[in-house]
DNA sequence: GTAGGGTTAG
């Protein structure tokens, strides 16, 4: 950082010589107070100028990035220009606001206000429009508000720059009334205001209102417009009708690679992972340059998907790109790592990171905590405190489930009774469904009961699946069957809930109960989720569903299932069975190299008898598997798993 | 000759 020289510091105040001509008032540094928001709010121009202390702060802020830069040297020459005698005219001002708005140049921004008004440009519609969007930019809507209300000549620009103000700012719903309040005044509208209000539409979820609008931009034949097109597809995305938004940009006679961002990105959010990863492949077939929007949403699909090639590629891309992998991008990475099952390569790329946030912490803690490294997890929570990092909501959910997987329960009760005493954030429902599962694994299953009939939001069912499971697993069929009635109660098709109680009466010597679960499920045509497991060979995913032979290569696969059961029916007696994730494992073992590591992602939890199943195989095949299920990563290795049967 | 537009994570 260089030194702040005095005469830099004087940057912002104009000769008094110089101005006296054109305003009665001198600028001086007078003091080191700078005019209040309050005097702006009221519908007054700033009065003072910049002081000494805040010009030099700022020239310092000023020079930390590229925009800042222009700033600052865009200032400079203007106030090297007052000291030679040059005035400005209206002509000025606009371009001037504009960087400061892009450099977020609060301060300088007010400094700049009050030359305006000191000389009589401050009523210029394009000064006025250029200081309502400084000021949303630095976050004083009042200040905005005030000089949109106070003025009587706003045009149709003024107009725009306050719906997009308001939504940028956070508030769409104030941008949608400014619009109606526009409709309602019979004002022209053009395709700018349009986009404005669509991405407000956007943010609120209202497709009713998206849908007038796109009424709208067909009968103005506004639709051959890169940017209302993106912003229909951004608009259609995120209130879920992700089928219009692919249908707007299929049509779209000219794409850049805003429209292809928008559309990944949209198919991601809606779950469409891998049409999300079809499309970006499309992306790149059409030799349009991906950019760091473009790969955050890949990352998230190849991190849903367990998809690691792909990632690991997306990471290359990256370094060439000389994208850098910090801030969002640093944290999608990691969370594909981690979600992958490489937290070596996740814990990599955070220690790389600079601007470590929440969502870095947390994807870390959540990640170590599925991966049954509770007490990592704990640590790195720690490390995040002292690092000044707020916890919020969802690092809590990866704590919790770090204690009750470590059977940590004075621990886990501690940073539960935190969330809401020490951070001030709301306890939801899936916090109090891991204390019950922390209680309910540790076998304290009394304790978990009276957890339940003490908490103050309605228990649901996966509160009471949480119990239901610990029951099985310590055969108490009493509490078992409350558990059950409750959930049948909230969620009668949950099927889980049927097969852990038949299998709870199973092991309790009461098989006659078992088959009248059973025949409960029949007659009610409880639907059973279909198990699907996806495994990724050379960067392709491949699917399986329980017992399906649609796989090409299904006759080798099938008979290497069999031959797991051939060798594991010397440890155990097992009948045949092929569900997804052994169909997955046989695949992955014909059409890879010896010894190489098996990744599995799975809708569902592993079974029992499937787990038992690949201890063997990680064993007899020599083979490290790591099984992502619905809760959790199973790590197996020489016959063991790291989840050390807790699932 | 100046001002207003779209996309990103748990």
């Amino acid at each position: 950082m260089h030194p702040v020289s005095e005469a830099e510091a004087m940057a912002f105040a104009p000769s008094s010589a110089s101005l006296s001509s054109a305003s009665p008032l001198p600028f001086l540094l007078r003091s080191d107070s700078i005019a209040s928001t309050d005097e702006i709010k009221q519908g007054h121009a700033p009065t003072a100028s910049l002081g000494v202390n805040h010009a030099r702060s700022l020239l310092a802020r000023l020079r930390a990035g590229n925009k800042d830069l222009a700033a600052s040297t865009s200032i400079a020459s203007y106030s090297d220009s007052l000291k030679r005698g040059t005035f400005p005219d209206n002509f000025t001002f606009p371009p001037l606001l504009k960087l400061l708005a892009d450099a977020h140049a609060f301060r300088a921004g007010v400094a700049l206000h009050a030359h305006t008004a000191k000389m009589g440009f401050d009523a210029d519609v394009y000064v006025r429009n250029s200081l309502i969007r400084l000021y949303f930019v630095c976050g004083e809507i009042g200040c905005a508000k005030k000089l949109f209300d106070g003025f009587p000549e706003r045009d149709l620009v003024s107009w725009t720059t306050m719906i997009s103000g308001f939504t940028k700012a956070g508030h769409p719903k104030d941008a949608v009334k400014v619009f109606f309040e526009m409709v309602d005044e019979n004002l022209r509208v053009d395709g700018m205001t349009i986009v404005a209000v669509l991405s407000a539409c956007a943010e609120i979820g209202d497709l009713e209102l998206g849908r007038k609008l796109r009424r709208c931009v067909d009968a103005f034949h506004l639709d051959a417009d890169v940017f209302i097109d993106n912003a229909l597809v951004d608009m259609y995305s995120k209130c879920g009708d992700i089928d219009s938004a692919r249908e707007v940009f299929d049509k779209m006679p000219l794409r850049n690679v805003v429209s292809w961002n928008s559309m990944i990105a949209g198919l991601a959010n809606n779950g469409e992972f891998e049409m999300a990863l079809v499309l970006f492949r499309q992306m790149q077939c059409d030799d349009v340059q991906p950019d760091g929007f473009t790969l955050v949403p890949v990352l998230n699909s190849c991190a849903s998907l367990g998809a690691l090639e792909l990632g690991r590629w997306v990471h290359a891309c990256l370094s060439r790109k000389g994208i850098e992998a910090d801030g969002i991008v640093g944290n999608a990475l990691v969370d594909m790592y981690a979600k992958c099952g490489m937290i070596g390569p996740a814990m990599e790329v955070f220690s790389s990171m600079f601007h470590r946030d929440v969502y870095t912490f947390t994807s870390m803690i959540v990640g170590l905590a599925m991966h049954g490294r509770g007490d990592e997890s704990l640590t790195l929570f720690d490390d995040m405190l002292r690092a000044g990092v707020r916890p919020n909501e969802v690092t809590f959910i990866g704590i919790l489930s770090a204690c009750s997987h470590a059977g940590f329960v004075e621990i886990g009760l501690r940073h539960f009774r935190s969330i809401t005493a020490t951070y001030n954030l709301t306890a939801k429902i899936e916090h109090y469904g891991c204390v019950v599962d922390m209680f309910a694994r540790a076998g304290m299953l009394d304790e978990a009961q009276e957890f339940i009939s003490s908490m103050p939001i309605e228990p649901d069912e996966f509160i009471w699946g949480s119990l239901l499971g610990a029951c099985k697993n310590y055969s108490e069929v009493d509490i078992g069957e409350t558990a059950l009635e409750r959930i049948v109660e909230l969620d009668p098709d949950e099927e889980g809930a049927y097969i852990l109680m038949s299998n709870l009466y199973a092991s309790s010597n009461r098989r006659k109960d078992g088959y009248q679960i059973r025949k409960t499920m029949r007659k009610n045509k409880v639907r059973k989720t279909p198990g699907c497991s996806l495994i990724e060979v050379d960067g392709i995913i491949h699917e399986f569903q329980k017992g399906d032979k649609l796989h090409p290569q299904a006759q080798q696969i099938y008979a290497m299932v069999d031959e797991f059961i051939h060798l594991h029916r010397t440890l155990s007696h097992e009948k045949s069975c092929h569900h997804s994730e052994r169909l997955a494992i046989a695949f992955g073992l014909i059409s890879t190299k010896p010894s190489t590591l098996l990744r599995i992602v799975k809708n569902l939890r592993v079974c029992k008898y499937c787990h038992i199943a690949i201890e063997s195989i990680s064993r007899l095949y020599n083979r490290e598997i790591i099984v992502r299920d619905r809760y959790r990563f199973h790590h197996f290795k020489n016959g063991a798993c790291s989840c050390n049967g807790f699932w």
